[in-house]
This record gives C-alpha cells, sequence and structure tokens, in this order.
DNA sequence: CTCGATCCCTGGACGC
DNA sequence: TGCGTCCAGGGATCGA
C-alpha cells in the first residue's frame, strides 16, 4: 500500500534510472484505469523524461516538449506534459530489460530509447495513469492539501483543529494532508498516543504539535527505510522496503503494546481498520472496539 | 460538513 | 485438494 514513503522511494529509484532517457513506443494492456490511454500512445513517443516528482501519493514524469520535425507542430506537444502516475494498492512500476519476459497484470509498457522498458503491473488496477498537459495538472493538483513533510506547525494545527471530522479520516483526507494513508495514520497516532477516534477539534494545540512531529518523524524515518511492504510492495529496484519491521500498531492487533505492554486493538474508523493501544491511546466515549479475534495472533 | 455504504479489483488467508 | 467467503484498502460517488 504504497503511502507517502514508498512513493518517495518509488520516486527516487526512477529518478535513477530513468532520467534523459526518451520514450520509444507505448505498449498498453487493460485500460480501465486509464484517464485516457489514446493520449499516451498519441503523446509519449517521442518524449523525453526530464524529471520525476512525488506530489503526495502522486508521481509525476515530467516530460520534454516533443523533439524532431517529424511531429506535427498543431498536436499540443510542444508543450511540456507530464504522466501521472498513483500505485494505488498494489501498482509497481520499474524499468526492466525488455527481453524480459511481462509479468502478469503489465498494463502499460514504455520502451525506452536505451533498450529497456519502463513497466506498470497493478493486479487491483486501483491505480490510476494519465497524461496532463500544464493547466489540467495544475488543476488537478491544487485540490490536495498541504506536504505533511513541509507542513508547518501552524498550518497543521489549523488543518486539523478546525474540523469536526475524526482525526483518523483527517489524516486520510487528501485534501487536508498528501500522502497519508492507513498505516502512517495509525503510526504517528500511537506514537503522539491520540486515539483515532478523536476529533480533530478535540485536540489540544498541545496534541496537534506532538502529533505534527511524530508524524513528520515517522515519515522521514520510513524513507530512510525505504517504506514498508506489508502486502507486494517493491520499489523500482524491485525490492522491498524495510519499515514494516519498525510498526508500532499497523497490523499488530492482539499482540503488546511496545510503551506499555497493553494489548493493541482493532476498531474501524472512517472506514478503516485502525489500530490502537486502548490504554496508551484512550478510546473515546461510547465508541467501539473490535472484540479481540479468539485466534491467536502470530507472534512478533 | 461529515457520515456510512457501495463499488472498483485480485490475491491471500481461512474455514470446512 | 478444493471451494466458498471474507478481507485488504485508495479513491470516487451517492444518499442520509
Amino acid at each position: 500500500m504504497p503511502e507517502l514513503p514508498e512513493v518517495e522511494t518509488v520516486a527516487r529509484g526512477l529518478r535513477r534510472a530513468i532520467l534523459g532517457r526518451r520514450i520509444v513506443s507505448v505498449t498498453l494492456g487493460k485500460t480501465d484505469f486509464i484517464d485516457d490511454p489514446v493520449a499516451l500512445e498519441q503523446h509519449l513517443p517521442g518524449r523525453q523524461i526530464e524529471a520525476v516528482e512525488r506530489f503526495g501519493k502522486f508521481m509525476l514524469l515530467r516530460l520534454s516538449a516533443a523533439a524532431g520535425r517529424d511531429r506535427l507542430p498543431t498536436n499540443g506537444d510542444a508543450a511540456t506534459a507530464s504522466l501521472l502516475v498513483h500505485l494505488g494498492m498494489t501498482g509497481q512500476i520499474a524499468p526492466m530489460p525488455s527481453a524480459q519476459p511481462r509479468e502478469k497484470h503489465t498494463h502499460v509498457c514504455l520502451l525506452l530509447d536505451d533498450g529497456r522498458e519502463l513497466r506498470y503491473t497493478d493486479a487491483r488496477r486501483f491505480g490510476r495513469i494519465a497524461y496532463l498537459t500544464e493547466v489540467p495538472l495544475a488543476e488537478e493538483l491544487k485540490e490536495f492539501g498541504a506536504d505533511p513533510l513541509e507542513v508547518s506547525d501552524t498550518e497543521f494545527s489549523s488543518r486539523i483543529r478546525g474540523r469536526r471530522a475524526r482525526i483518523k479520516a483527517l489524516l486520510l483526507d487528501q485534501g487536508v494532508l498528501r500522502g497519508v494513508g492507513n498505516i502512517y495514520a495509525d503510526e504517528s497516532l500511537w506514537r503522539a498516543k491520540i486515539h483515532p477516534a478523536r476529533l480533530g477539534m478535540q485536540l489540544s494545540k498541545e496534541q496537534a504539535k506532538k502529533l505534527r512531529g511524530t508524524l513528520q518523524e515517522i515519515l522521514r524515518r520510513a524513507i530512510v527505510m525505504r517504506g514498508s511492504s506489508i502486502s507486494d510492495f517493491l520499489d523500482a529496484e524491485g525490492e522491498p522496503g524495510e519499515y514494516q519491521r519498525h510498526h508500532r500498531a499497523y497490523g499488530r492487533e492482539g499482540k503488546a503494546c511496545y510503551r506499555c505492554k497493553t494489548r493493541i486493538r482493532r476498531a474501524i474508523v472512517a472506514g478503516r481498520s485502525s489500530y490502537f493501544c486502548p490504554k496508551c491511546q484512550p478510546t473515546p466515549q461510547g465508541f467501539a472496539v473490535l472484540p479481540l479475534p479468539k485466534k491467536k495472533a502470530k507472534r512478533d
């Protein structure tokens, strides 16, 4: 489940691997998750990959204006554009030798000018790929909230404390903060000792400050560890991350809290499984916690 | 504004 | 061994 640290890891890998490469041709598989598949085939060939950026959970492959005098002057390719890539739940993107057999669920192959293929695979197709020129791209991106790594204390506080929604929902809301998903929301709440079902407006200034701090620290550490590989996340080198070994709450139902040994519990908050320590992160009045499963969880 | 429900989709885990 | 069921979840959408 690629969130900010995983996407950052992939973006860094791609930056090393494919910067400056030119796209020669495009081969598509299933296209129901691609905004406009024809646009890919039409506009990508001939373009150079000039930069790879991360924006929240998106990657932006910045493309050169079309090169060569063979292009039509009126097809819009004279301007720069971007390939927007969202990995969804199971998306992977990596360059590989074009002779290598394509894996199952490979839906986009970009043949590069060095003979390799940049391949996008995504079993569940929850991802998204779009070719966007400057203006439509800017229109899309302006809907998103602050970068959690850059957001100031004041801005974080106002984005959270002015809201009636649950803190977990706010952390997951890409319009509030861009890039946080279920894992890092739970991890930062555990570290800040805040229950996921607390309302944003219930947080004290101190708690908001603390939460911003834990969120940033956890995201930074996770990036250093190249992200969390909890299901099948692999980076642009095909390598798993390591941060899952450092999870303190996520996925640890029934296991001992690292601080107080109380068993970690699970509840549904904002429609998502949320893991927390019932002692360190006191449950708000009347909030339903799922009973501990009967089957003993595997050891940790 | 905020909520929950529903859908998209496949693979893995689990129960029988 | 095999089959059915449930669950995972980012995001869009719709109704309450």
